[in-house]
RNA sequence: GCCCCUGUAGCUCAACUGGCAGAGCAGCGGACUCUUAAUCCGAAGGUUCCAGGUUCGAUUCCUGGCGGGGGCACCA
């Protein structure tokens, strides 16, 4: 059967060339976007005709009628346009060509003249057609769309043409992205690039994926976070600058981790984290208000803020500050927890995923992190033990990171070492020690602010969605 | 890596307790000059994910594999 479509398109596409028309053809200049058509001609009248001529392209999604008068429906990035072809207008060669020799799924061009119809819709009367693109394969169902999750992911062109839903998401994820440049620009910062390719990862904990460069013979890494980089823009006097880009992360995926993600991270010097604070949630605020929220979540108002001991205490009565050893803590958590093997930054951490983190669903900040879970962020101005760091929480996911950077070069050494040893003792995402990162800070770096916001996740809470693969647009999977 | 669910026509979905695998859309042939999930008539379209097993008989039950979804683990 599939082979028959296959045959009958391929059929098709030979009579077009056989009647001496290029199926696919260079170019169709001066297109307007159907929504433009609509718009324009927006106060017409139920069975009012007009002499205004607009040219149009898109691929054809649906036809209705087969004899002198038939309608078909052209969709474009824009919306969709009911097309309306006559015998007596296209003459009896053309007409027959567009109702036999063309099928759903084509893109054709179209110059014609807008009416509304009978029944009250804003149409373009076909005078010339013009064949852009054959589609030799048969497109997904016309009124169902494709619903199968898989070949939605495998197949994103297949899911754009048929769900006008992934078409909106994809193109307010555009929108995101475009809003975060231009508000950061405004505020100054400039944009950089950093390697991708890095002799050394780091700037989070995790595993990295491995390559190699042939010609310089040596191991590289694909980052995981581009922090340490900006950092070092700072240290040469950028003063505020950020990065939109892919990370890399060698672990598994879920519905919340997909091995490459988007990631801004933006570092301001002379800011704290409460400054940072601040400006995300205005950033995250007005890129809302730009693209729109069709969730639960409101983005408007003031977020939440909270010390993450406060957080896991109300949630589970265990105050991590009172227990700062490990066997104080396994027996506070008593039997809600699985303890056996974990350490007392990993404990706190399960505190916060299991008990703290599927409540935030409001935008929440956790403040003020276990300095054993931070190597990166500066010790807290007046909690020992703690550094100046939060994470921002919504709909039940970490959207944000940030901190006040750590820019003392001994006690960023000293971090590193104890790194070293947790890597020695085994620990695969323990960061590896960047000598070359310390000298940068050896040569001062003013106090900064620096934040990562994952835009794959501020997506998915902006348009509702609970799986990262719905706002990637190829993600991962298996082969 | 573990657990649960799942895989049927190009697409969207059916198929009772194990008894000839069906419909809509799309496609094909035909009718139709205001349709819009167009309508009507007709004919067609299947390796039921793969490999085994049980059975007179397997889409259905069992085992294994592969893909997908969800959860756990892991993880910013």
């Amino acid at each position: 059967m599939a082979d028959e479509l296959l045959a009958v398109r391929r059929a098709k596409l030979e009579k077009l060339r056989a009647d001496g028309i290029d199926p696919f053809p260079h170019r169709f200049a001066g297109v307007e976007p159907v929504a433009a058509v609509l718009a324009a001609h927006e106060a017409l009248e139920a069975g009012q005709e007009t002499d205004a001529t607009h040219r149009v392209a898109g691929r054809l999604a649906a036809r209705r009628g087969q004899g002198r008068m038939a309608f078909l429906d052209l969709v474009d990035r824009s919306g969709r346009l009911q097309l309306q072809a006559r015998q007596d207008v296209l003459g009896d060669e053309l007409h027959e060509r567009l109702l036999t020799q063309v099928d759903l799924g084509d893109i054709i061009g179209v110059d014609g003249t807008a009416l509304r119809t009978k029944r009250g819709e804003i149409s373009l009367r076909i005078e010339r057609f013009t064949v852009l693109a054959k589609s030799l394969r048969p497109p997904p169902e016309k009124h169902h769309g494709l619903q199968d999750v898989e070949t939605r992911y495998r197949r994103r062109e297949l899911d754009l043409m048929a769900n006008e839903e992934a078409r909106e998401l994809f193109i307010a994820r555009a929108k995101v992205i475009t809003a975060i440049r231009s508000l950061l620009d405004g505020e100054n910062f400039i944009e950089v690039e950093t390697p991708i390719l890095q002799p050394l990862y780091g700037g989070a904990l995790a595993r990295p994926f491995t390559t190699h460069h042939n010609a310089l013979d040596r191991t590289l890494y694909l980052r995981i976070a581009t922090e340490l980089y900006l950092k070092r823009c700072i240290v040469g006097g950028l003063e505020r600058v950020y990065e939109i880009g892919k990370n890399f992360r060698n672990e598994g995926l879920s519905t919340k981790h997909n091995p490459e993600f988007t990631v801004l991270e933006f570092y301001e010097a002379y800011a704290d984290y409460n400054d940072v604070a601040d400006r995300l949630e205005s950033l995250v605020r007005s890129v809302a208000a730009q693209v729109g929220s069709t969730g639960r979540i409101d983005f408007e108002g003031p977020w939440r803020r909270v010390t993450l001991r406060a957080a896991i205490r109300d949630a589970t009565g265990v105050d991590f500050m009172e227990h700062r050893d490990r066997a104080g803590l396994v027996a506070a958590i008593g039997d809600r927890l699985p303890t056996g093997g974990r350490t007392w930054p990993q404990l706190v951490d399960d505190l916060l995923s299991s008990f703290v983190e599927p409540t935030l669903q409001q935008p929440t900040f956790l403040m003020d992190y276990p300095v054993e879970l931070s190597p990166l962020a500066k010790a807290h101005r007046s909690e020992p033990g703690l550094v100046e760091r939060w994470e921002a929480f919504c709909a039940g996911i970490e959207i944000a990171n940030a901190f006040t950077e750590l820019n003392d070069p001994d006690e960023q050494r000293a971090r590193f070492e104890a790194q070293a040893r947790l890597a020695a003792e085994g620990d695969e995402e323990a960061a590896p020690y960047d000598e070359v990162f310390v000298q940068a800070l050896e040569q001062g770096m003013p106090p900064t602010g620096g934040v990562g916001l994952g835009i794959d996740r501020l997506v998915m809470s902006l348009r509702d969605r609970s799986s990262i693969r719905e706002v990637v647009l190829f993600p991962a999977m298996r082969d």
